[in-house]
DNA sequence: ACAATTTTTTAGATTTGTCTAAAATTATAT
DNA sequence: ATATAATTTTAGACAAATCTAAAAAATTGT
C-alpha cells in the first residue's frame, strides 16, 4: 500500500464512521485538500484492489478488507499519540501532525512492541478507542460535561476549545487530561456542575462543562 | 527534501565517508539499487539545490549544505536504533530496516524529545557515534578485539558475524551488547585473548575476538 | 416534469522518480 | 598510442498521483 492510499483508506474510513452510508466523492476530495477528479483516479485504483465497494457517481464504501486496513492504521496512529503524549512529554493537542506521519511505518513487530511498552492502553490521549491486531475496539463513549447527567464518572480526555487561555484556566485549576471527574451535581439555574476530582469537588461554569470531554468508563 | 533525495544524500555519506573523495555514479547505483542513469538524473536534481558539488563525469560529493542535511538524516536514525534498542527490547541486529524508515519522519521537536527520553546517548547500538543537532560528533573508533593492544578497554557494541550460532554463545557465555571489556593479555601461540568482565575474567578465542567489536572510550 | 444546478467522471497534461537503449566520455591494456 | 572496455550521460518512455477543462450523470426547484 502506498502512502497516499493509506491516506484515502483513513479520509473514507473517517467520513463513513458516523453516518455508515457510502461516501461523496466530492467529500473525499475535501478532505484529503485534493481535486473531485483525482479522487475518482484513485477510487478507481482501490476499487481494483477491492479495498472500496465503487460504482460510478453511486459514492463509495470501504470493504471488509479496506475497513481492516482503516483500522490498523488508525491503531497505529493512536499507539503513537499515546506514546507521544506519555513517553516524550507532548501536550496532548501537539500529536495529531507527528502521528499522522508515523502511522505509515511499516512493522508489525515495532507496532506489538510500542503497544506492550506503552502498556497496552485502550485509548489514545484524546479518548479515542485503540483498536486491537484485529481491528477489533469497544466504540467509547466520550461526551461533553454539559451532556451527562449526574452520577456519571469519566476520565478527561479532551478540550472542545484549545486557545491559550482555556488550557490556562485548566492548568490553574489544577485539571489535567487524565483525571477521573464524577459529576456531583448540575445547577438548573446557570448550568453549572459540581465535578469531584482528586484534590476535593470543585464547580465549573457551563462554559467550562461544554468544552471539556469526559471518556465514560461504560460498563456492559 | 523528499524521501529519495534523503536516501541518495545519505547513500553519497556513506559511500565517501572514509576515502572522502568524490563518489561515482556507479557506486551510488549499486548501494541504493537502480540504474546509473536514474543516479545522474537525481544528481542533477540534487546540484540544482546545491547539495552536492557536480560536474559532469567527475562524480559527485556532497556540498557543506548536504553533509548537514546527511548527518541530520544520521541523527534521526541513530537516535531511533537507540529507542528501539534501549525501550522496545529490539535486538541490536534487527534495529536498522525499522530506523530506515523512522529516520524520514520530519519534526525537530520530536527529535529533541526523543533524545532526551534516551538521556541524550552518544552511540547508537552499534557503536557509532550520534551527530548533535549542529551535526557534530566525536569520531568513535569501533575495532575489533584482535585489532586491540593489552590494556584496552571499551564497551562491546557489535558483532562481525550475527550468524544464529554467535548469538547463542555470547549468550551463553554471558556476553552482552554494552558490557564493558578489559584486555588483559593475549596469547602468541593461538591468538586466543582473556578479558575481564563484570563477572571476571574469561578466555576467548581468536575466532570470537576477529568477530566482537569495542568501542574504544578514548581520552584526548 | 424538466430546466438549471451540482456532482462526478473522463480526457489530456504535468511532475517525480524510474527505466531501457544508445551516445558520449573516460579508463585500461597491450 | 590507440583500440577496447567500462563508465556516465542523454533521449525518450512509463507509472503514480496530481491537475484543468469539458462531458456525463444525478439532483433540485418550481
Amino acid at each position: 500500500m502506498t502512502l497516499s492510499e493509506e491516506d484515502y483508506i483513513k479520509a473514507i474510513y473517517h467520513l463513513s464512521e458516523f453516518n455508515s452510508k457510502s461516501v461523496a466523492t466530492n467529500a473525499i476530495a475535501e478532505q484529503m485538500k485534493t481535486k473531485p477528479s483525482s479522487v475518482t483516479d484513485m477510487i478507481k485504483k482501490l476499487a481494483e484492489k477491492s479495498l472500496v465497494n465503487y460504482k460510478k457517481y453511486q459514492g463509495v464504501s470501504l470493504s471488509e478488507k479496506g475497513r481492516l486496513v482503516a483500522l490498523s492504521i488508525i491503531r497505529k496512529h493512536r499507539l503513537w499519540e499515546v506514546f507521544l503524549v506519555d513517553k516524550l512529554n507532548f501536550s496532548w493537542d501537539e500529536v495529531h501532525v507527528v502521528a499522522e506521519q508515523l502511522e505509515h511505518i511499516k512493522s508489525d513487530a515495532l507496532i506489538d512492541k510500542l503497544d506492550a511498552h506503552l502498556g497496552f492502553p485502550k485509548v489514545d490521549p484524546h479518548g479515542d478507542p485503540i483498536p486491537n491486531k484485529d481491528g477489533v475496539f469497544t466504540k467509547s463513549v466520550k461526551k461533553l460535561i454539559s451532556e451527562l447527567p449526574v452520577g456519571s464518572q469519566g476520565a478527561c480526555v479532551g478540550v472542545n476549545d484549545s486557545s491559550a487561555a482555556f488550557l490556562k484556566f485548566l492548568d490553574k485549576n489544577k485539571i489535567a487530561l487524565g483525571d477521573t471527574f464524577k459529576i456531583l451535581e448540575i445547577e438548573e439555574f446557570d448550568g453549572s456542575v459540581t465535578i469531584s476530582t482528586r484534590s476535593g469537588s470543585i464547580r465549573i461554569s457551563k462554559q467550562i462543562a461544554t468544552n471539556l470531554f469526559l471518556e465514560i468508563v461504560d460498563e456492559e
